[in-house]
Formats: structure tokens, C-alpha cells, sequence
RNA sequence: AAAGGCCGCCGGGCAGUCGCGCGUCCAGGGGACGUGAGGAAAGUCCGGGCUUCACCGGGCAGCGUGCAGGAUAACGUCCUGUCGGGGCAACUCGAAGGAAAGUGCCACAGAAACAAACCGCCGGGCAAAACCGGCAAGGGUGAAAUCGGGAGGUAAGAGCUCCCGGAGCGUCGCGGCGACGCGCGCUCGGGUAAACCCCACGCGAAGCAAGAUCGCUCGAAAGGGAUGGUUCGCCGUCCCGGACGGCCCGUCCGAACGAGCUACAUCGCACCGAGGCGCCCGGUAACGGUCGCCCCAGAGAGAUGGCUGCCGCCGCGCAAGCGGUACAGAAUCCGGCUUACAGGCGGCCUUUGCAC
RNA sequence: GCGCCCGUAGCGUAGCUGGAUAACGCGCGGCCCUCCGAAGGCUGAGAUCGGGGGUUCGAAUCCCUCCGGGCGUA
């Protein structure tokens, strides 16, 4: 089971780009806002700047992955969406992975 | 063996680890089992299934197709042929109906671009010319100049005649279902229809965000005019109005629904289909048929994966090793077309060389 | 999904319908004018007409097919 739930609604996703807290790294920026309670909820945007189809699922799922090795252990919940920026498509794995890791620690920092 | 042609196919494998969608079952926050991208899922260039609207029929417009026969649910697709171009060949390419129905256009040059004669040639005239008549062979212009080459013929010439070749036409003959081929006869009349157009054939319109279901709200609920008859109930004719989602004719109607929200709901939609695989039969083939087996992705913005190791393949390198492993990601579903694609496999055929 | 449009000098456009000169403005280079610059005048360069194929004697224009960009709609 993950410990994360899938952001979905249109409405939460421009609530969480306008109020909450920016965090930006070379491969990717992210947003924070935190959840009442629950579990959390993570949004993942790549847009066709990074590619092809084919290359646009592989940043995501690279991401997704990189979120199921931080494992369950985080604090309290909140909701994040994750943007991807163009040199994500190019970057290996391990440093999107760091990328990723840093982003969600910064955030949660608060 | 080399070079080439055609057809079909694959387009990574195994393990570890962390995970996901859907289905079934067990089952109290989970677990087990099954299953889970492509040959192009792409571009959206065509054709259908399906859905709603229209539907009683005809014509026009519009769009598309364009050798013949066949295949198919259908097609602009496919197969087999014909004709024409390419190739020594296997084979391949072709928007391949009509220009003696009509209209338009053919710059510049040139006398002339479809109706004719500039330089010429010949005859008359004559000292020579002007002029009159005949001719279209030669020159020149041009992308293109009245079928090409040769001979006869003639004052000079001309399909005027003959031979070879080419093209078009025919109530013609033979072969072929047919396109067409061979023969005979006649004619020889520029090009352009991916210019308008003519001919033949096909097409109702929109699209799964189609549309359907449950619930709610709102709006509208239909006739009007003229005229004739009347037993004052009403009936007939004409006009206005409405429907026939391009227009017209013709037809029908004058009564019943229309719009929006809920809505990221449920169904459509994901087990049953023009379905897949295999054997056999018919057919040159496309394809069709009998039988057997199989059930085969699917949604709340979207699962089918991320990472690591080993192997395989390709390139570089003596080696250790290093680098690469294409094009590309389902969204209503099928049949095609087109475009992209590292590398590899199988079968048949052609030409040339060598050996026997 | 459906329906459309555009691509021409560095930039913005015309020419396309109906085939034969690729034109205009801004910008750029040089010269003149000025003490210098702006403005002005003269002059010059700069184009695979998005790519490929076809029709035609001839294609920016017509046809087919790819590529890139944009708009509308529910």
C-alpha cells in the first residue's frame, strides 16, 4: 500500500499552486499546502515541453518511483503537487531521484 | 559465392527488490489467483459497425471515385489480369474515361498557336520587277508548326500513290465474361480536363464530449385571416404559419413537447465480436467454408511500471573494458492507407561467376 | 473527437483565385548632408516561396503526401 493518495480534483490542485509553499530545483518545482487529515495526496504534471508520449510516462512513473523509496515514514499529512521541468527528461535516474527526496524534506520542513 | 527481387515474421530474455489498474474468490482495514500496449497503439487520409436526428418520393446543387473482372460489411483498400513506362531478368511503377459536345488558356519568340503563309519553290507576266495564281517540301522561331522514314509522282508540291512503322474510328470478322489482342476497311484531324466541363458510378446529416437511464427545475401547451354554405353545433376552399437540418417541386401537419441542472453519476464500455489460433476443403489469388480450441487490456486526468544484476545482439578495442539496444504509449470498436523504425530470422525466385 | 486557417528576405505582409516580373514597409551595409547624431536624400545586399513527389513546355500558385504553428467547438 502506498502512503500517498492521487490528488485529483481540478479545485485542490489550483488551491495548492496558489496558497501553498514553492520549493524549486533544477529538474523539478513543487508545491506544499497541509491536509487536515488523512492520508496525503501527491499530484505529478509533466507537460509536453519534456516530450514525446512515451518520454512524459517514463518522468512520471521515474517520479512515482522515486516517492515509493522514501517509504512511509513521513510527517504529518499534506497535499503536494510535483511539476516537472524540462531537464528532468534528460537527468539519470538517481538525481531525480534526489531531487525529489529534497523537495518533499524542504516542504515538510515548512 | 556475389548482386538483386518478392512474401512473411520477430523486434529483447531471466532473476532480485519496491509498486500499480481491472476481474474472480477468500475476507473487518488486508490477502490469494488470473490478467494487463503496438506493428505501427501515431498521423487522422478513407471506409464501415453503433447512436441520435430526418425518412413518402423526385429533381437540382455539392462532394468523391475513374482501365477490366473479382474479393469484401464497405472503401479511395486488396487480388488477378489488360494497356503504357522502367529493368538483362525475377519484378516493379502508373489520378490509366472523354480534347472529331461546347467554352477558356497556350507568356516571349515567330508570318502563323488552330487560322493561316515571312523567307522561299513553281507557273503566268517579263528586259527586270510590281502583280495574279498554285504549293507547304526546305529555312527560321518555339515546349509544341498538321503522323515519322524511304521511294514514286509533279510545273513545283502534297498520304496524292506505294513500302515499313504509328495513332484514331468502325451496327465489321475471329479469340476473350471483360479491359483488350490479331485481322480487315476508312481516316490522319495540335496541347491542356491535378482549367471549366461532359459521361458513368457512389454518397441523408452529425458524431461515443454520439446518445440512453434515474431525479429535479423552468418554459410552452397553438392557432390567425379571407370567403362560401349552414339545421348556428359546424363544414368546405384559399392565404399566412409549422415539418421534411443545403435548395426546389411534391407531400404532410395545425398538435406536442422543448430547454437546463444534478454531471467527474450509471449505462454506452470492455466475456461474444465482420473476434483470435489451428487442421482440412474450394479458389491462380484476394478471400470464402466445415470442424476443433480459446475468452484476450481498459479508466475518478488515466494502470500496464521504477531501480539493480546477469545473459543475448550491435559498434570500437590485441585485451581488460567502454558505449549503444530502434520507432514509439490504448481511450467507442473494427477494415485499410500513409508515415516512423537499431538490429535480426525464415521461405521462394532472378542474373552473373566458379566447381562437378 | 470534429471543423478550419497559416507557413514567402532578419521582422511584418502582398502576389496564389485565373500559371510566365518574386513586390512593399521596417530593419541592415555604403555614400551624401551635419561639428556629431536623429530625421532626410541616393544606392546596395539579402529568398531552398516549410520539405518531398507529381501534372504541365513552364509551379510560390494546381494535385498528393509529410513537417511545424495557430484558432473554434462541445
Amino acid at each position: 500500500m502506498r502512503w500517498y493518495g492521487s490528488l485529483r480534483r481540478a479545485a485542490h490542485i489550483a488551491q495548492v499552486r496558489r496558497r501553498g509553499r514553492r520549493v524549486s530545483l533544477p529538474t523539478l518545482s513543487a508545491y506544499g499546502l497541509a491536509a487536515s487529515g488523512g492520508a496525503s495526496e501527491i499530484g505529478i504534471t509533466v507537460s509536453k515541453a519534456l516530450g514525446s508520449a512515451v518520454c512524459r510516462n517514463l518522468v512520471r512513473r521515474r517520479i512515482r518511483g522515486a516517492l515509493d523509496e522514501l517509504g512511509p515514514a513521513q510527517p504529518a499529512p499534506a497535499r503536494l503537487l510535483l511539476v516537472a521541468r524540462p531537464p528532468a527528461a534528460q537527468v539519470p535516474y538517481r538525481q531525480l531521484a534526489a531531487d525529489v527526496a529534497a523537495a518533499v524534506a524542504q516542504l515538510a520542513r515548512r
